[in-house]
DNA sequence: GTTAAACTTAACGTAAACGTCAGAACATTT
DNA sequence: AAATGTTCTGACGTTTACGTTAAGTTTAAC
């Protein structure tokens, strides 16, 4: 109906449950999210809609889970990709916190990488234990 | 008094208080992670005495728990480093499970990979706005 | 216009990973 | 032998990150 449509993909909202399918998440999940203020979905009336930015916000949510961080060192990032809407000595704050994060992130990369490796050398000792002890090369 | 010193390093035992110094952890945790199976300290009456091989294991399970890991899942995998008290069948579960480890940890890696770049784009966008509002570049 | 679907708040429950005592046993120093 | 230090086994408490009803409200469908 809107002749200028603009850009329906940036200014689209999504329902509670949509979000959920996006993100494989509950929305008590969701919720929660909000109460602990790392997501901020706007309100038409009662029911809250999830913004570009929300959607932003829950995949380095996720990642972060994934990279065994809690919500709240999460949180305290995420304000580094909203910066625009926030004063210049918080900024700075989250600016130095993102530095230390990121040495941390390398940090761990680094160790990943050995414990991927140890991991590997542990795999093949066990294979040829298998095999040793008769083992069919097929199973494994 | 030993004339015969049979490799002091590999057949030294801690107590707990010098294992809780060695990894930084508490009592607790380490009593913890006995009763969940994941060390087995030997015991010199009611005392418990570490080996190398918690020693190991210990080494493991923090860098499991780095990664995300919970301590089932550190649990399970754990097995892979001791294989060669167990059966077969046993041996070749852990196995399988190992491998799977491995392509999620691989997957891991690259994702922080990504989300490392990221992180150093934003941080670049975000020093970009404190200079731009007059931040004495000195100060990041 | 009411019934069903989607959403809301509020409150209690739960699993993981420990923290924090209490009370007793054992070991060591003096 | 008495005091001190270390360790032990419970057992209850705590934080994080949600799950799970319950009970009411709003929106969409018929």
């Amino acid at each position: 109906m809107n002749v200028i449509s603009t850009k329906s993909k940036e200014d689209k909202v999504n329902t509670i449950t949509e979000m959920c399918k996006l993100f494989q998440v509950s929305a008590r999940t969701l919720r929660f999210y909000e109460s602990k203020e790392l997501l901020f979905p706007i309100r038409k009336g009662q029911h809250r809609l999830f913004t570009k930015s929300d959607r932003g916000r829950m995949k380095l949510i996720m990642q972060g889970k994934r990279f065994g961080f809690s919500l709240e060192e999460i949180r305290q990032l995420l304000n580094l990709y909203n910066f625009g809407d926030h004063r210049t000595r918080q900024i700075k704050q989250t600016y130095q916190l993102g530095l230390k994060r990121l040495c941390s992130m390398e940090q761990q990369r680094k160790e990943l990488g050995i414990a991927i490796k140890d991991l590997k050398t542990q795999l093949q000792l066990c294979k040829d234990l298998l095999v040793k002890r008769g083992a069919d090369s097929k199973d494994l």
